[in-house]
DNA sequence: ACGCTCCTGACACGTTCCTGACATTTCGCT
DNA sequence: AGCGAAATGTCAGGAACGTGTCAGGAGCGT
């Protein structure tokens, strides 16, 4: 499913966007202020993301450089305050794909996402990851070409290992993206479904060769 | 250049599909009332039509036939109010390709003029997802040879999920594109419905080969 | 009035998930 | 090198959840 990140700190604006943007079929995520978008972004690796310029914390510029900064390239569309062309002249030298000036009509938002996302290529029908693939539109896995089943919550976690590109996931960062939650960990509920997953997806799952255990800190899945 | 006509009374829906079509790189032409658009598409021959049932001077109907008794075959995408089933039917009939009911989605609507399009070149051509064959002209899908007769939200049921082309739909999309809610859904709605198409499409409704769920999501067409 | 379609809520069933207890491993420290 | 504490692996039971299924009833067109 193809993600969203919302950064806005408006939060009627972003729930209103979240929602139709859900509704058009998209994974969406928020975040209220410029910090934590920055965070989210790297954390998640969204597939786009949509962009207010006048944020707290850290304004939209600043996201948006360090986004790039930091080699990430997904497609971002700026929202901006009306009639500040100086804006845009500064966003489009940062890295910005396209501009929308508040206030703005809902369906030209969604034209333009869509258009990015075309822009941007199809999303790779199955990625490959050693001997795994993993088709997001199916939700279905495979290992060395015969299909896995995975529970839902063991599917998400995959993906959330996934999207990271083989770095390390926190137990905190697991727990939020997956669980929802945003307590600290105490309970062997991460534990326990790696360790199903590694049932399901290792060859040797007790010498795990994809899902690494990274000691104090969480979960890793090597390519 | 692909040219799109348009013939909608209500001019803020009218500009804001022109706009968006052009977006998408089609050349949009608009008529307000049910006479022009017959004029126009008769002068024109627009590659495609997006025709509204409810219009001033001529309704939808009389200009979807006036098109066909004219020998024009191109087709038309109909927009109709919410639960107007009566109207689906008698639009078919005339020889609508495609129906939209109010409200719906930019996207979705920019996925069926695209999917109309391409579909025009073979015109009339069934598609086949495994044993099944659906015909959208007729509104008929047949089993391994032998028709098979689908109440009308069991056959836009199979329609939303034939047009994902194998991929996943959430129980949020399905409500949005087959019933016109937005709401989450806390029903039995849409497994009973599923449930029914089962019985009628697969050999083993117990063990589905087609009609597959993903838990926690929704449905998926595996072709 | 009849039949068809559609929706709804109740129930059944299997799956999934979480939790806490216990086992094992890892690593810092002496 | 050995010890102990902390972290992780493993397991099983029961609760919670999601879906399949069904029957009843409302709505609509014939």
């Amino acid at each position: 499913m193809t993600r969203v990140l919302i950064v806005e700190d408006n939060r009627d604006l972003a729930y209103g966007l979240r929602n139709n943007l859900e509704i058009e079929g998209y994974d969406v995520d928020v975040a209220g202020d410029g910090a934590e978008g920055l965070g989210r972004a790297k954390a998640t690796r969204p597939d786009l993301v949509v962009l207010d310029l006048m944020l707290p914390k850290m304004d939209g510029f600043r996201v948006l450089r360090a986004l790039r900064d930091d080699g990430l390239t997904m497609p971002v569309l700026v929202l901006t305050a009306r009639g500040e062309e100086s804006d845009k002249v500064r966003g489009l030298k940062l890295g910005a794909d396209d501009y929308l000036t508040k206030p703005f009509g809902l369906l030209e938002l969604l034209a333009r996402v869509e258009a990015l996302l075309r822009r941007a290529g199809p999303r790779a029908a199955a990625e490959t990851i050693g001997e795994l693939e993993i088709d997001r539109s199916t939700r279905s896995v495979m290992r060395s070409g015969s299909a896995v089943e995975l529970a839902p919550k063991e599917y998400d976690l995959l993906i959330a290992l996934a999207d990271r590109n083989g770095a390390v996931v926190s137990r905190l960062e697991l727990m939020r993206q997956v669980w929802g939650y945003s307590d600290a960990v105490i309970t062997r509920t991460i534990d326990t479904h790696v360790a199903e997953l590694r049932r399901k997806l290792e060859r040797d799952p007790a010498q795990p060769r994809h899902i690494l255990t990274v000691r104090k800190v969480g979960y890793r899945l090597k390519r």
